[in-house]
DNA sequence: AATAATAAAATGAACGTTCATTCATTTTAG
DNA sequence: CTAAAATGAATGAACGTTCATTTTATTATT
């Protein structure tokens, strides 16, 4: 592992366990074994190496979710897979997992952070796109479907690793089905 | 309001605007229109204003829950009316809510703080277990139901804030109904 | 291959600033 | 007149950042 994926490690793991406030650069260095000094040859500052960790675990989430995802499958098929992947992601790097959930709307992410994920996001927003005009689903605001379902699902999940519950495959599958009932139902519900 | 409520919304606003890192506790002073020094005389030190912060938030919510609440209304209604009024609380106490989604999974909130939450909460635990009970919803685990409603909506409710989205009661009236029909679709789903 | 020369990376002590906290003093309330 | 509350300058520790020095890697020369 090259020494600056220790040091985003290494700060990820000390962000989540500490928070920002508690996680001195000195003390990230040592977690990743390196000088305090070498952090900076890799990150302009601290607040450098957060955004950068922000993008660190995005860019892992994006790559694992396009490894899973096959564009010529059933929408339905196209969904679950999604969601699937997602919980399945967080469950392997549950790290990263929760700095996503403490750290996404922290005003230490800059909008330049940000905008950077948009375009690497697309083909999912496009999934919810096409699945309206194809009247799969109701609402045509894609990133409100997409929220409120992963909203609810990063909840839920903390939920699961503060208790340890032990999530078995027929719970992703659940949640899955949960989301999915949720997401093709709103066509209903908003229409009626 | 008493200089303590002053110190209380400065914190919030604050912390809300400029993170935990980028608020000194001559800032929350400052913005509180405070001494330093007088922040210590309600609270203990910087850790336990966050703390508090979060008790007065949730204190707030659940005192405006509590108000609108109709314990003899049908399970349905009862429900809706919780979503809404969370929603309404979300949107007339705007920063009271990014609060809450910034910090209440941070390591700076305490299990005592947390543990002095659940009581004040039951009322609600509670509606999702005699729902479960009756056969309205599909789940007996209320936590679960609740914290993936609640992600949802607060997921929805950042994305508005962020986007400056206005919020109609057309639009709550379509959220409610998009929880309700997710909560009340999971006995199908579950089951089959 | 071996050695020297140069560049790049890594180091951690030192620096200067910031900031949480304290406390002697002043102001306000009873 | 007394007690409580408020004040903000002073303090000292913590922390982000720098940089002179050392170590390691790369290239050039014999």
């Amino acid at each position: 592992m090259s020494k600056k994926h220790q040091i985003l490690e290494a700060a990820i793991r000390s962000f989540v366990e500490r928070g920002l406030q508690g996680s001195s650069m000195a003390l990230v260095a040592k977690e990743a074994e390196v000088a305090t000094g070498s952090v900076y040859n890799y990150f302009e500052g601290k607040e450098h190496l957060i955004n950068e960790c922000f993008l660190y675990v995005k860019q892992n989430e994006v790559e694992f979710l396009l490894e899973h995802y096959d564009p010529e499958a059933s929408f339905e098929a196209r969904f679950k897979g999604v969601y699937t992947s997602t919980i399945r992601f967080m469950l392997d790097h549950c790290s990263y997992f929760r700095f996503l959930h403490l750290y996404a709307f922290s005003p230490v992410i800059t909008q330049e952070t940000r905008d950077k994920l948009y375009p690497v996001f697309e083909t999912f927003i496009n999934l919810y796109k096409d699945a309206y005009e194809a009247g799969v689903i109701g609402s045509p605001d894609a990133p409100e479907q997409h929220l409120s379902i992963y909203g609810g699902i990063s909840y839920l999940m903390h939920y699961y690793y503060v208790n340890q519950v032990e999530i078995t495959d027929e719970k992703i599958e659940s949640m899955v089905n949960f989301a999915w009932a949720a997401l093709s139902n709103s066509k209903q519900v908003t229409e009626g």
